[in-house]
DNA sequence: TTCGCCAGTAGAACAGTGTTCGTTAACGAA
DNA sequence: TTCGTTAACGAACACTGTTCTACTGGCGAA
C-alpha cells in the first residue's frame, strides 16, 4: 500500500489541475488500477514501454478507455512517478541528525526511482507535485531549516538536490536497461574508459592519465559521493552561530 | 565557427563507434548540413520536433537520405549535442582561480544549453564523448586537480556537475517552451506558489510557511546557487596542506 | 570518349505512437 | 420502468523511426 492510499483525504493534496477522479465510476476500470498496470509495465520495459496502447492491453481494453481516468499520457506519467515516490518511508525529522537523515531519505528516494526504470526522465523539467513528493519535500524542508540553513538557501536546495538525484536515477536505469537487453554494463563502461584512455595525451593530460579514475566505483558509491558533495557544501551555508546548536529555531 | 569545425584533425577525437564519414560524398547532403539543419529547428521548436522527417523537409529531402550520412536519429542527437557544447569558449586554465574558472565555463555551458531547447535531455544517461564535450571534461579536471582535489573526486565531480548543468538547462527549456506557446511562465509559477500556499499548514508547515521563498529568484540565481553550492562541497576535499597553493603539484 | 560501377538519393511501406470522434451499453436516480 | 449520464471501445488521423528497393548521376578505368 502507498501512502497515497492511506491518507484519509488525498483529494486536498493533489494539484488542482490534476483532473478530478471523475464520480460513479462503474466497472472494472480506474486511475489505480490503470496506475497499477503502468507501474508494472515501468519495472519491466521502462517508460517507453508505457504506451496508452501498452497499458490498455495490460487492462484487456483498447487506449480510448483510458482516457476516461487520465487526461492524457503526461498526467499518467506524472502519477506514475508520484507513486514510485511513494514507495519511499519518511521518518520523524531530527534536526540533531539532518545530514544522516536526508542523506537517508534521499538515497531511499534515489534507489526507488531506479528500481523503476527510467521514470526520473518524466520529472526533469517539471516541479513535482504529487502528495508524496510534497512530503518528501516537506521533510527534507524542515530538517535543512532546523539545522540552521537559511529560509532561501533552503528552499533552492531542494531544486539542488531533487534534479541531482533524478539525473542520477537516470544514469542508473540505463545502465539496467543495458542488462535487461543481455549487454553488459560493465563492458560498456570498459569501452567508454578505454576510448578515454586512447585519446591523444597531448591534448588531453587529465583525462588519459586518470582513466581508470573515471570509470571506477559503484553505482551507489558514485552517488552517495555527489550527495555528500551538495550536503557539505550545504552544510557551510549555515551561519556561524548556529552550526553546534542544530535543531534549534532562532 | 564551430571548435569542432576548426579542429585541425577532428576525427581523432571521435568515438570510435559514430560512424564514419562515407568517403566521396559528393552531393548536396552532409553530416554538418544535417546538423545545421536539425539546430535551426531545435531552436525553434526543442528536441520533439527534430524528427528525422522534419529535418529532411529542411533540406528538401526525404527521410530516408539522412541515414547515408547518420547512423540513426540518436546519433544524431549526440552530434547535436557535441555542436551545441562547441559554443562554449574555452579560456587558458589559471588553476590560481580555479572556482572563478570553472564556474564561468559551466554557467557559459549551461546557458549555450538553455539557448538551444531541450538539448540536454538527449545527454542524461550516457557520457558526454563527442571532442567538445571530451575538451570541456579536460578542462575541468585539469582544474580541480590543479586546485588539489584527489583524483578520484575530481573524475566523480565531472559528472555531479555535469549533471546538475544538464537537469537545471531542461527545467530552463521548459520556461522557454512555455513563453513561445505564449503562455507567461510567470503565471505557471504563480500558479504553483499559489499551490503551496493553499496546503494544509498542519501536515505541511515548512512548505506553506516558505511559500514566496520557493519561487524566488530569476533562472540564472538559481542555478547560480546550485553550482556554488556544488564546488564549495568540492573545496572542502581539498586536503588542508594544499587548501592555500592552488596550482602546485606535489 | 565511352563504359560500368556504386555511393548517394529518395519513394513507398511497416509497425508503432498519442489522441479524438462517434457509438454503444450499462448503471443510478427518478 | 424509464431516462439521462457516462464509462467503454472500435476506428481513424496524423504522426514517428527505420528499412527496402529502385534509380539516378558523377567519377575512375579502359
Amino acid at each position: 500500500m502507498t501512502a497515497a492510499e492511506s491518507d484519509p483525504d488525498p483529494a486536498r493534496l493533489e494539484p488542482p489541475w490534476w483532473t478530478p477522479r471523475k464520480s460513479g465510476a462503474r466497472r472494472s476500470l480506474s486511475r489505480e488500477t490503470i496506475v497499477a498496470a503502468a507501474v508494472r509495465i515501468l519495472r519491466a520495459e521502462g517508460v517507453d514501454g508505457v504506451s496508452m496502447r501498452r497499458v490498455a492491453a495490460e487492462l484487456g481494453t483498447g487506449p480510448a478507455s483510458l482516457y476516461a481516468h487520465v487526461a492524457n499520457k503526461d498526467e499518467l506519467l506524472e502519477l506514475l512517478f508520484d507513486e514510485v515516490v511513494g514507495e519511499v518511508p519518511l521518518p520523524e525529522p531530527d534536526p540533531a541528525r539532518w545530514r544522516e537523515q536526508i542523506t537517508r531519505l534521499w538515497t531511499d528516494g534515489h534507489e526507488a526511482l531506479s528500481r523503476n526504470g527510467d521514470i526520473a526522465r518524466v520529472i526533469l523539467g517539471r516541479v513535482p507535485m504529487g502528495p508524496n513528493a510534497m512530503r518528501m519535500s516537506e521533510f527534507t524542508l524542515t530538517l535543512l531549516r532546523g539545522a540552521g540553513i537559511p529560509d532561501q538557501a533552503a528552499a533552492w536546495a531542494i531544486d539542488v538536490v531533487g534534479m541531482y538525484v533524478s539525473a542520477s536515477a537516470i544514469e542508473n536505469a540505463v545502465t539496467v536497461d543495458l542488462a535487461r537487453e543481455g549487454r553488459d554494463p560493465e563492458q560498456y563502461y570498459g569501452m567508454v574508459c578505454r576510448f578515454f584512455a586512447s585519446l591523444p595525451p597531448e591534448e588531453f593530460p587529465a583525462t588519459t592519465s586518470l582513466g581508470d579514475a573515471l570509470g571506477r566505483g559503484s553505482r551507489e558509491e558514485r552517488f552517495a559521493f555527489g550527495l555528500d558533495v551538495i550536503l557539505r557544501g550545504l552544510a557551510a551555508l549555515v551561519p556561524a552561530d548556529r552550526a553546534d546548536r542544530p535543531g534549534e529555531r532562532p
